[in-house]
DNA sequence: TAGTGGTCTAGACCACGTT
DNA sequence: ACGTGGTCTAGACCACTAC
């Protein structure tokens, strides 16, 4: 446990080494509490914004969770989601001691931006359904998922009749409006926490996510809905079967 | 162009906003630099280090790049490629003006680990060929990808015989060893930038990387490949299109 | 040589959660 | 009240790049 100080690597970088091999070989399990950053400070000869720094790269990897005056804690696996399923979340997260639910953010029915009726090859006169929700995994938030259902004619105007705080999205829309989605593009990249995700998901900002954007369209090739969603990256992994035509 | 010290948002974020907005205002393009961060600290009459931390954040977006001893400069859009491809990296990335090539890190035929062994379905005694490649886009490391492919009884030996850094090596396993992919699984996470990937790709410590790692089946079901690919995170969007069974 | 970004310190103050 | 992590400073030194 020695800080080289004439040594080329930086001195946080041998500081977050330092931790990761205490981790590993404490065995310190998830949910763990670390020794305190001033605890660090004094027994590696180190400055308190050093420590910081170094233990934000542990962060980043996903390896531990601060909490502001509480502590630092070795952090829970990843979960594992398909890209694309039927089920979609809620039957996605099915497993023996998880429950998932969702906090409803906005549910209503409008006129799409331009942006989203090109998206769904409508005009922005005609009428989407926008949800936009949390989703929880243990009550813990995960996911900010903001979806738009095409609904020109009015033809999926059943949805309203829905709560789908406990409902599947993708439930109603096969059962109660005989949709079956076909086939779906999705684009993935990663981006950092934004002010809105740090006050809605309670994420630090700049923390990097995920970001999805997914147009599924229905077997006669329309597109249905329209989605653009961000994960947690410190707690997802995506995971996809593909298959080429 | 003020930092309210008053307020409850912190420094280093109004700084990072404003600059965002310098970026948008001024309608400087990708490639311009913008000033440097003493220039800001005196413009905005915070500390250097408030100053980084904020471009920082916009490092960790993506929005700017910065090199040692030159400057920060606005980044190039990102690159968007698809998730699976019988293309793979070389075909995909074919566009006017846009160039790849591959350098060489490891390429030997060899006895699997236990893990690779394990994936591909074969014991640590058959044969696996190693392809660690460097991937190049306009001459700028873009992606490391390490890639076994099942050898068992030699049946790709073949492949030894090829050069990749200018042969695809999708097309030798279709061309020359009669071997039609059918199908792929795929996880992809986040994570930051190891030692090894500092090192080899040049991408500073610590910043989020796609880490992808596949399995791909031959037309009989039987696993042809193993690999494992680290993306820059800043540079790419991944696309599916996904179809329900 | 001058300018750039990268690291580091010692100490300060804050907001937060537990006790 | 106390300990936690989060922010911020003023100044120092370094390594790198360009001129």
């Amino acid at each position: 446990m020695k800080i080289n100080s004439e040594s080329t690597v930086p001195v946080y970088l041998q500081v977050a080494n330092e931790i990761k091999s205490n981790i590993r070989d404490k065995t310190l399990k998830p949910g763990d509490m670390l020794p305190s950053d001033r605890v660090y400070c004094e027994q590696l000869g180190v400055s308190h914004m050093t420590v910081k720094k170094a233990i934000d790269l542990l962060v980043n990897e996903g390896l531990v969770v601060r909490k502001k005056g509480v502590g630092t804690f070795i952090s829970e696996p990843k979960i594992t989601q398909s890209l694309f399923t039927l089920t979609g979340f809620t039957g996605d997260n099915k497993a023996p001691g998880k429950h998932t639910h969702s906090r409803i953010l906005r549910f209503q029915e409008e006129k799409p931006s331009q942006a989203v009726a090109e998206k769904l090859g409508i005009s922005t006169e005609d009428s989407v359904i926008n949800l936009k929700r949390l989703r929880m995994i243990n009550d813990e938030i995960v996911a900010l998922e903001d979806a738009y259902i095409n609904n020109k004619e009015n033809r999926y105007q059943e949805i309203m009749r829905h709560d789908f705080e406990t409902e599947s999205l993708y439930q109603v829309l096969g059962e109660k409006c005989g949709v079956k989605l076909g086939r779906a593009k999705e684009t993935i990249e990663v981006s950092s926490a934004t002010e809105e995700i740090n006050i809605q998901m309670g994420v630090p900002l700049g923390r990097p996510m995920f970001y999805l954007s997914r147009i599924s369209y229905g077997e006669g090739e329309e597109p249905v809905e329209y989605v653009e969603s961000v994960y947690r990256a410190d707690k997802y992994i995506f995971s996809a079967v593909l298959t080429t035509p």
